[in-house]
DNA sequence: CGGACGGTTCGGCGCGCACCGAACCATACC
DNA sequence: GGTATGGTTCGGTGCGCGCCGAACCGTCCG
C-alpha cells in the first residue's frame, strides 16, 4: 500500500483517533487507561496500540506490568494536529459534564507540549505585541526574542538542533495560531515547573494559578 | 465520527491516495483520467470522487460532458503531503519505465503549485543564500526578498492575504525542504509562463529548458 | 505460596466498504 | 435522427478489520 493510505489508516479509525487525541497532552498513558478512556476491551486497546507503535506514531515504555504509551515525537504530534484542523468545524459538545470540560479546555490547555486555549493564543498575541516574535511573514523569533527565552525562561538552543524553534499551530477552539516549537515546549515546561498553571483531572485542560496569574502578566502584560 | 478519523479516512485508501497524489501536480484531470490511471472502474471513480469532494479535499469543476476535479485548496495539498512524508522511508521504484519517470521527477517536478525535486530545492538555497529568505528561526521573506519578487516575478502581496508568503514543504526525494507558500507558487506560476520549465508527458515531471537554465544561473546563481 | 491485576494472544463474529458490471443518463458528433 | 463516449446509479459480492471473550502469561502483594 502507499505510504500515503498507509500513513491515513492509521488515524482512520475512531478508537484509534481517540487514543491519539488523548495522547496529544503529551503525557504517557497505560493501556488500560486508555482502554477505559475509550470504552473497549483491553485486548482491543493492547491490538491498537500495537498497530499505532508500529506505524511509528507512538512510542512505548515497559514498566513492571505496565505499558506505558505516549506519542512518537513532536512530528507526531503535528500530524495528527495537522489531519484534526482540517475539518471545516466541528458539532458542539453535548451535557453538562462535557461542555464543562470544553470551557475549561477552550480557557487554557495543553497540546502536545505546549499551551493551547484562550491563554495560549494570548501569549502568542503578547510576544509577537512585544517584539519578542515577528509575524509578518512565516514565523521567527526575533534577538529580542532570543534574549528574553535566556533570561526569563532560561532556555539557549543547543547547537545544531533540529526542532523549529517557534512553529505556529492552528487552535482548535480559537481558530487562530498559537506556538508550538521548542520556543511553545520551554514556555509551557516553565509554566508548569513555576506552577503558573496546574492540570485539571486527567486530561488536558489547566488552570491558571494566582502565582501564574502575576507572572504571566508581568512577564507579558496578558491578563488570563 | 470524530473529525479526526473523518479526514484521515478521506486518505486511508489506496485508490484514493493515489487520486490525491495525482492531483497534487495541481492541474485539473478528468474522473476517467483518474479511473485509468488507477487502474480501477469508471463507476469506482465517479463513488470516491464524490467522497472526496464531501470530505472537503477536492474541488469539481463540470464542463459539457467532462467532470473535472483538482485539490480543493493549499491547504488540502499541504494536508497531503503532511501525512504523506510522515512514513520514515519508502520503497524503490521498479521496473525502466517507473525508475525513468522517478529519475526525472527527482530532477523537477511540480508540488501542488510550486517547484520540488532537485531544482526546487537548489532555488531554495540559492534564495536562502542570497538573503531574499531568512532560514535561520522558522521562515521569512527578507526586505531584499521582497523587493526580488516584486521586479524580478513581478508579485506584489495582495493586502490581507492569508496565505504564507512563504512555507517549508518538505520534499519526498531530496528529504530537505523546498519553498511552498505564495512565493513558491509565483516562482513556479513565472517558471511555467516563461518557459523557463515545461511538463514532460501528463505527470508532475518538468524539464528545464535552455532559456531557463539561463535564467536560473542569472537570477539565484543556480546550476540545473 | 495463592490471589489479584495488567496486559497479551487467539478464534470467531459481523459490519463496513471498495469493487465490479449492467443499466441508464447526458453530451457531442455524424 | 442514430451512434459513440463520458459519467452516474444501483444491486450484489467478497475481503478486511474492529471488536469481543476466553485462555494465558507476568508482575506485584499479602
Amino acid at each position: 500500500m502507499s505510504p500515503l493510505a498507509e500513513t491515513a489508516s492509521l488515524l482512520a479509525d475512531r478508537t484509534r483517533a481517540a487514543i491519539c487525541q488523548a495522547l496529544l497532552d503529551g503525557r504517557a498513558w497505560t493501556a488500560g487507561e486508555l482502554a477505559r478512556h475509550t470504552g473497549i476491551a483491553p485486548s482491543t486497546a493492547s491490538e491498537q496500540l500495537s498497530r499505532l507503535i508500529d506505524g511509528g506514531l507512538l512510542a512505548e515504555e515497559r514498566q513492571g506490568r505496565h505499558r506505558y504509551v505516549r506519542l512518537a515525537g513532536p512530528q507526531a504530534a503535528a500530524l495528527i494536529e495537522a489531519v484534526a484542523s482540517f475539518a471545516p468545524d466541528t458539532a458542539r459538545p453535548r451535557g453538562l459534564r462535557a461542555s464543562a470540560r470544553a470551557g475549561a479546555e477552550a480557557r487554557a490547555r495543553t497540546c502536545y507540549d505546549h499551551l493551547a486555549g484562550r491563554l495560549g493564543v494570548a501569549l502568542a498575541d503578547a510576544m509577537v505585541g512585544r517584539g519578542l516574535v515577528a509575524a509578518d511573514a512565516g514565523l521567527a523569533v526575533t534577538p529580542a526574542g532570543r534574549d528574553w527565552l535566556a533570561e526569563e525562561l532560561g532556555y539557549r538552543r543547543p547547537a545544531g538542533a533540529r526542532r523549529p524553534l517557534v512553529r505556529a499551530c492552528l487552535d482548535w477552539t480559537e481558530r487562530r495560531p498559537h506556538f508550538a516549537g521548542a520556543l511553545g515546549a520551554a514556555l509551557c515546561a516553565a509554566a508548569l515547573e513555576r506552577r503558573w498553571v496546574r492540570r485539571l483531572g486527567s486530561g488536558r485542560a489547566l488552570a491558571v494559578t494566582p502565582e501564574g496569574a502575576g507572572a504571566f502578566r508581568e512577564l507579558l502584560g496578558v491578563e488570563s
